[in-house]
DNA sequence: GCTACTCGGGG
DNA sequence: GTGTACGAGTAGC
């Protein structure tokens, strides 16, 4: 049978470990396979090692492997074997007080026993053995396994997903899991479970309610439910931290065992991590579409409504949450509402993760480190580098130390303090420049350490000057003709499958089959990519500074020296640079013209690169406006297979910041858009001068002044003065039943007047109600200019020069030269874009710069004037 | 400018 | 469960 791994776990019988494989198999049931064999075991060395662990009683062999951070200190290395893996942590403290050094002595039993079969989580198993009939788990089979073996699969089993949501009361006025009362849950099923799609439980009846006379009543059908569908992946919106605590501790308070995972016995439970919980359900995997979300895409927030606005495009049913007690309590009509308002917050969850197929990328990453998919979700980087170091190190003979103690990393921090040196950083040339070439090294670092060799395992320790590479850093590292590294194995066979990967997509047929390649190949990536960073993590196995500062003291050296090489052999200015990449002003010259010069660059560089070292000629920045070290904006051309594509850049710079007012981040963006599209500064500085004019005029729309902050705590509590603080004290005196609570976020405008900055908050709608005047000034000296400040003066255009011509004049006079300064238009009055090509609105130019039928955009104005700023089709469709 | 602290989502 | 493991954004210096 064939079978791929959802979970794995382990019981005690006959004080022996029975290992269990949870998964699914290809005809699409549900498998718990059982594997006795594997015992827990660690390493132990150090003086009279031999004799404390005969002294003790220990099964224990003489291991020839070496210790991966110091494979040439002789040492006498023993195997421990133990029985229960529960029992490790007293056994390695025992043997830690006797004086020995252990070894792997911290690495968990389901982790140790994938390592060292070579299984991978979500990987494939082929499994021989017996069916056998088991009431300790729920699963369509269980078989008792006599060989298993791993097998390369490609496709994923049919798994079944359930997604679930409650609805509680309040009534204590908190968020307390223990004490509210779960008044409704509600599911939605992958698979049709007894006919259904979708499920409403509550304890109020209802149409299309399955009603419970209790909450306790509702708590065991929620366990039957799950049971009896027996979905692999549980998912839900911020399921780890609310609704499955919410569950087990309401199941706890009734003295229901909350055990609805695949093995009868095991409890589901939640377990802190680092102050987020995480619940464990034994046998399947917790999808909390919350979390994922939140590491996938970026947005300024993150609930559900906006989640599935922005991912979805379409809102949620609302139910405001002061209204669920309401709803609960009243109407027919009014519980229809909350009883659908359950059912589809469990429906989109479900929408989100199935139709943006989110869980692929965490399939790879787990297949690849061989990570339970579990723990790829719940756990970081660390946790996926360490599990393809354990088993890659272990391959080779090398066994890895335990993690470092607390005491060990305080005294790493300080090691690492300010020594750790990053990449270079080329000081950039200001102003605007045009035909930039744009250069990377391809997976720099990683091909670094593939080059050079670089590993704990191969690090020259003391002054051993035989066949050894010197890195620029002074730290040498034996030639892989003496000893290859194993990180150095590790990451060149992770770029090598992902090339194969590549090929692979590129050739793929189905749907599917391109969704899993592409997650493969980003995963290979995103993993090889990893080991730099973890070399210097203090709390890496592995963690070693002058590995860490010799890798990027190579990438430096590079980078110097292909500056220095391509100015001497092709005379062209190095414009900036950072860590890998390379800006080259080529300046003239057609796109095409550009690219081939470009290519030859590369290829010439790369002829003169030792190893797998390789620059690449990436794309060309029509303009280029670099602000400072790691700030720029660029107006970039990719070559594709249509033809051009070009897009506006930025990188460090920050278009929305949620103390800034969109009339801000709307102006950076005009302002970068016309002086790399139009490079035409005065052109950028009319613009600018129009949206002050427009300020001064109150012709800008309110939205767009509006500032957002959050009220953390109390009001009393602020102890300076600020804006959104002053306003809600205001809002508490002129009508308390709307004054903002902890947490919620306050949107203000600040007015005209005398009073304190601060005083001078307001509410937008009262200011519309009451007819109040923004303050064009404040708009002006705080919101605009700072940012616009340093865009200008980064290419010669002065504060003074912004706001007319003299020192400080008022606003009046900067008004009137505005009028003589022949603005074509007035930002105020820009109401959005219109495409010149096929005439559809746009409120704001697209990130493409252009409209899907390729032409340019015109301002679309209130007064129908209208002005071309961009006809960029430059593209060579076909 | 940098570092320390907080809070997210959920009813 | 042989594990302790975030991260952006803001307040405060």
């Amino acid at each position: 049978m064939e079978i791929q791994i959802l979970d794995v776990d382990y019981t005690m019988v006959d004080n022996k470990p029975i290992v269990r494989f949870f998964g699914r198999n290809k005809e699409g049931e549900s498998v718990c396979c059982f594997y006795s064999g594997p015992l827990p075991y660690f390493y132990a060395g150090g003086k009279d090692a031999e004799d404390i662990l005969k002294k003790e009683g220990f099964v224990y062999e003489k291991s020839g492997m070496k210790v991966a951070i110091n494979p040439d200190a002789p040492l006498s290395l023993f195997r421990v074997w133990l029985n229960d893996p529960s029992k490790t942590p007293d056994i390695r403290d025992k043997l830690k007080s006797l004086g020995l050094d252990v070894y792997e002595a911290d690495i968990p039993f389901k982790n140790r026993v994938m390592c060292d079969l070579d299984f991978s989580g979500m990987g494939w198993l082929d499994v021989q053995g017996n069916i056998i009939n088991t009431e300790s788990v729920s699963a369509s089979r269980s078989v008792q396994a006599k060989e298993i073996k791993r097998t390369e699969k490609d496709e994923n089993a049919q798994f079944k997903m359930l997604a679930m949501d409650i609805e509680t009361l309040m009534d204590s006025g908190k968020m307390d899991m223990k004490s509210n009362t779960i008044i409704i849950v509600s599911f939605v099923f992958s698979h049709p479970y007894n006919g259904k799609r979708s499920m409403v439980l509550s304890t109020r009846n209802g149409d299309g309610v399955n009603y419970y006379e209790n909450e306790k009543a509702m708590l065991e059908g929620v366990k039957n439910i799950i049971n009896g569908f027996d979905p692999d992946f549980i998912t839900g919106y911020n399921i780890n931290a609310f609704d499955l605590p919410s569950i087990i501790a309401r199941m706890e308070k009734y003295k229901l065992r909350p055990v609805f995972g695949r093995c009868r016995q095991k409890r589901a439970f939640v377990k802190k991590v680092s102050a987020r919980e995480k619940v464990y359900v034994p046998g399947r995997v917790v999808i909390d579409a919350y979390e994922i979300v939140k590491k996938d895409f970026s947005m300024p927030r993150y609930d559900l409504g906006v989640v599935c606005e922005t991912l979805l495009q379409k809102g949620k049913t609302n139910v405001k949450h002061s209204e669920i007690g309401t709803f609960y309590h009243g109407t027919k009509e009014q519980f229809g509402r909350l009883v659908e308002y359950a059912a589809n917050d469990s429906a989109l969850v479900m929408e989100i993760i199935e139709r943006l197929h989110l869980m692929d990328k965490y399939i790879a990453l787990a297949k690849i480190s061989g990570t339970l998919l579990q723990d790829v979700l719940n756990s970081g980087e660390t946790a996926r580098i360490e599990n393809l170091l354990l088993r890659e190190f272990n391959k080779h003979g090398y066994i890895l130390p335990c993690k470092a103690s607390d005491r060990e990393m305080t005294k790493r921090e300080a090691e690492r303090e300010g020594k750790l040196v990053g990449g270079y950083v080329i000081e950039p040339d200001k102003g605007i420049h045009s035909n930039v070439a744009v250069f990377d090294f391809k997976s720099m670092y990683p091909s670094i350490i593939e080059t050079y060799n670089i590993c704990p395992t191969t690090l020259v320790q003391s002054g051993n000057s035989g066949d050894v590479i010197k890195t620029p850093s002074g730290a040498m590292f034996y030639k892989k003709s003496v000893r290859e590294g194993i990180v150095p194995k590790i990451v060149s066979n992770l770029m090598k499958e992902r090339g194969v990967a590549r090929k692979r997509l590129k050739s793929a047929k189905t749907p599917e089959k391109v969704r899993a390649l592409d997650a493969e190949q980003w995963a290979l990536k995103i993993m090889s990519n990893a080991f730099y960073g973890h070399l210097g993590y203090v709390r890496a196995r592995i963690y070693n500074m002058d590995t860490a500062n010799a890798v990027t003291s190579c990438g430096r050296e590079l980078i110097k020296k292909t500056v220095e090489y391509v100015g001497k052999k092709y005379g062209y200015k190095i414009v900036y640079g950072d860590t890998d990449s390379l800006m080259v002003k080529i300046e003239n010259g057609s796109l095409d013209e550009i690219y081939e010069i470009g290519n030859k660059i590369a290829e010439d560089v790369t002829k003169q690169l030792e190893g797998s070292l390789e620059l690449k000629f990436e794309k060309i920045f029509k303009r280029f406006l670099p602000l400072t070290k790691k700030r720029y904006a660029a107006w970039s051309f990719d070559k594709m297979e249509a033809g051009w594509k070009d897009r506006i850049e930025t990188k460090g710079i920050e278009t929305v910041r949620r103390d800034w007012c969109k009339l801000v981040s709307e102006t950076v963006g005009a302002v970068l858009e016309i002086l790399l599209k139009g490079g035409n500064i005065k052109e950028a500085e009319n613009h600018f001068k129009g949206v002050l004019e427009g300020l001064v005029n109150g012709k800008i729309p309110i939205q767009k002044l509006e500032i957002t902050k959050s009220m953390t705590k109390q009001t009393k509590g602020y102890k300076g003065m600020q804006p959104h603080i002053e306003l809600a004290k205001k809002i508490q005196k002129r009508s308390p039943s709307e004054a903002p609570k902890i947490g919620d976020r306050i949107r203000y405008v600040i007015v005209k007047g005398t009073d304190l900055l601060c005083k001078r908050a307001e509410d937008p709608a009262f200011v519309l109600e009451k007819g109040l005047k923004i303050d064009p000034k404040y708009y002006i000296d705080n919101q605009l200019l700072p940012p616009l400040e340093r865009l200008f003066t980064s290419i010669g255009v002065s504060k003074s020069e912004l706001l007319g011509n003299g020192k400080q004049r008022g606003l009046l006079e900067i008004l009137n030269s505005i009028k003589e300064s022949q603005t074509t238009l007035r930002a105020a009055d820009v109401t959005g874009f219109v495409c010149s090509g096929c005439g559809k609105f746009f409120q704001k130019v697209p990130l493409s710069g252009c409209c899907e039928c390729g032409a340019g955009f015109v301002f679309s104005s209130q007064g129908g004037m209208a002005r071309e700023i961009e006809t960029s089709a430059i593209s060579q469709k076909q």
